[in-house]
DNA sequence: CACCTCGGTTCAATGAGTGAACCGAGGGTG
DNA sequence: CACCCTCGGTTCACTCATTGAACCGAGGTG
């Protein structure tokens, strides 16, 4: 099956990955499934994605290996990360504080910190005070002092004003 | 002005990140910016890009104060990475090896070594040897033992098949 | 039984990506 | 000087992905 949006030509792995992860939405979902965020419903209302794409790119992760859905009542599913997706928080992680490095006028919208020891993670996502750089499941959220661009209003970023374990469900 | 591919709706540094580096294209151009190709020219056919998709993507680059474009001869331009543009390597980086590990069937495709001491980069970009994370200046890119999906024959492919010091000019 | 929620699919309209053609500036050759 | 080539684009017509609204079936609730 020839892909839509696939880098044909590309030899390199990176190509492969963005086949994977590289499409518009993607990233921002996987971000949700580390955030505990696991519902169709809560997804679409929180990242205002058309409800298609949304199947869509859930149902890309689930063939990737990167995502697995799980019935947890009948007729009611939701999509936890896979050992692999696991594996892409250190690259989400940092693309977003990247972002709030170079694109973000002022102070840190959000802040992750070790759960075990409460320091805040270093930006490439070690925690300075144990030397080691913890799993999502070790890591706490809570929002930083910068403004946001706009502020929403949805149940799940109301929800994720409050100090957060990541991968717990919201 | 309202960016065509844009997240209006989010509030996260992740979409305003994404605003910028998670176009279609954009982070291959950006691999590429790290492996040296720097020209117009070079890139599109080592891309395979549509000419307008790669100006229009370089553009938005230089906007955001990731590369610069540079004069080098009369006529002739080059794009560089700023100093928030070498921030993005371990996310390449680790986006590459992601996909080494979880997508890519038979051995790596591509190797990194700290050029200081010669040792093989970890996946989370770290030198072994030395405990710290080189940066790309410090780094030598080769061709490992995998088979890579398709075998390129244009110049830079063939180019890139020669151990290769990152930032260098091809 | 009526009505609601959840997790989707369908469909028409829009907007981004694609590939081919074109173009102007500059350099090299005869 | 005329001719031709390369480089770094732009323009344009076509295609294909994204969007948003409407629809739908299964299951739970009053």
């Amino acid at each position: 099956m020839t892909l839509p949006r696939s880098y044909d030509g590309q030899a390199c792995p990176l190509a492969i990955a963005l086949e994977v992860v590289g499409e518009r939405w993607t990233l921002l979902i996987l971000r949700d499934l580390f955030f505990g965020v696991t519902r169709f419903t809560d997804l679409q209302v929180h990242l205002d994605v058309p409800r298609a794409i949304l199947s869509a790119r859930l149902a890309r992760l689930v063939d990737a290996g990167v995502a697995e859905r799980r019935a947890y009542a009948p007729g009611r599913s939701e999509h936890v990360l896979t050992e692999a997706g696991l594996e892409l928080w250190p690259i989400v992680h940092q693309l977003m504080q990247w972002g709030e490095r170079h694109l973000v006028a002022d102070g840190p919208v959000r802040l992750f910190a070790h759960a075990g020891c409460g320091t805040e993670l270093a930006h490439d996502g070690g925690c300075p005070a144990c030397g080691t750089a913890p799993p999502p499941v070790d890591i706490e959220t809570r929002p930083g002092t910068g403004v946001p661009r706009v502020v929403r209003t949805d149940r799940i970023s109301v929800a994720l004003r409050r100090p957060h374990r990541l991968l717990t469900p919201v």
